[in-house]
DNA sequence: CTGTTATGCGTAGACCATACGCAGAAATAG
DNA sequence: CTATTTCTGCGTATGGTCTACGCATAACAG
């Protein structure tokens, strides 16, 4: 029932051994033809390109003039490629605030670091995550995350509560970004076009009466305004940091 | 380029029509033999026993004694399906606050119910969504959202901003959890010792120097003690719905 | 040189969604 | 009553997925 704990503690799957560095090649056998980086990066590439749908083991193994099989000797599964692909889609992160940094100005800094390479990899949002984060670039955003909030009165597990919240808000918006964009490309429309497509849908389905509230927004042409989508990140960025705000004061004061 | 738009407006996916309840039977050809809430009822059947991923037509056919492809005569594609059981899983919105609401205790309580529903139907998440809400009981919730809002100073453009904030963090936080219960059972470790091997095994992945503030987290025992996930889930709330009061204050005031 | 061990990879199995086309049932038109 | 139309049910088939298994071979240890 208890995991294998033995004295080197849990299991560590393999994949993460080796994102870790942690794995010597044994000293028989031939020598490997490939390297697990290297099937990443090609998926990576392939991710890139193409979308996630794209990455199939096969896929991969072309793109990198090998047999599809042949990458099973390097990665125990296509999830694990898939972790080791979100580690290095993420990339390292945008390092530590400045040594005199108020918390405010560098979770936004963060903030905004996650969110333009979700922006740049939006198929980072498709992988479906399984986990905590363990891998060494996944840990070390939360590193430097924790970082920011290294002068606040905050608890750990507070400040842990914190970075969730803000990381989740990221993702969260992104993928709606992307849900639009990659609709509006789906339906062949302009993106600046497919939000008011949506009103106009909702306004031909709903009855005023039965959705009042929701016939008032319609009726006010927010959708039909395009805005920066920045200012929409922006919005609730901000909402969120003053809920943080207003809880560091109260500990404070 | 730009999509049909005759007098019917833009096009309205089949599946959307079906549920919105403005499809009619065609006078001739023989009697349909099964109809589309008993396909999506079936296929939510399955996914509550054994996961979405169970869900492929071939076992909600079975579920239905129905031959695979004949659930294709009432549902476009899988696709659709999935659309059709998210709104079915969903279920219906807790209803509009009473009259005389106050809108924060209004919004708690509608966070609430869909944590609720989400915690039920972990399945939900793993839906890959499409795109914005057109589905009778989605635009449901969304519109006893907008009416805890009813009373307040926002713009309308701020209010669909402040249910997204809302929305997006339950999602995220349900997530997780559903995340934590998933690795657990996968792992055969009870889920109070869930956190606590994540810290130990983290402790052994990480040098403290390169990793202070991590290493400071794991040492503060914030993952050895698992209290209730309740407690984190109101956590974050909080802090949104702080964010979201100071807001309202600086436009009331 | 011999034994051990790891690699590359071909084969094959078990799934999956779904395009297509045919037999037949039901309702209408004459 | 008969012919026609139209839709339903569903069998077949295609092309895709992941991956378990096993064999030949290459490289090193002694």
């Amino acid at each position: 029932m208890a995991a294998k704990t033995d004295d080197s503690g849990p299991v560590i799957p393999p994949a993460i051994e080796s994102a870790w560095g942690l794995r010597e090649r044994p000293p028989k056998g031939p020598r490997p033809g490939m390297s697990v980086p290297a099937i990443v990066d090609a998926a990576v590439r392939v991710a890139d390109a193409d979308g996630l749908a794209a990455v199939s083991m096969s896929r991969v193994a072309k793109e990198l003039g090998a047999a599809t099989m042949a990458l099973y000797r390097y990665v125990g599964s296509k999830d694990e490629l898939l972790m080791l692909m979100v580690d290095a889609g993420y990339g390292p992160s945008p390092g530590p605030p400045p040594p005199d940094h108020e918390w405010r100005a560098g979770l936004t800094r963060w903030a905004w670091a996650e969110h333009e390479v979700l922006r740049h990899r939006s198929w980072l949002l498709h992988v479906p995550i399984s986990g905590p984060p363990i891998t060494p670039q996944q840990l070390g955003w939360m590193e430097d995350g924790l970082r920011c909030l290294d002068g606040t009165t905050l608890a750990e597990s507070e400040k842990m509560s914190v970075l969730l919240l803000i990381t989740g808000y990221i993702r969260n918006e992104a993928t709606l970004t992307a849900q639009v964009a990659e609709g509006s490309r789906a339906a062949g429309v302009a993106p600046s076009e497919m939000m008011p497509a949506y009103g106009r849908m909702v306004a031909r389905l709903i009855e005023p009466d039965r959705f009042p509230a929701l016939h008032r927004v319609l009726t006010s042409g927010v959708l039909s305004q395009n805005d920066d989508p920045d200012d929409e990140f922006t919005f609730g960025l901000d909402r969120i940091l003053d809920g943080i705000e207003a809880l560091i004061q109260r500990r404070a004061g």
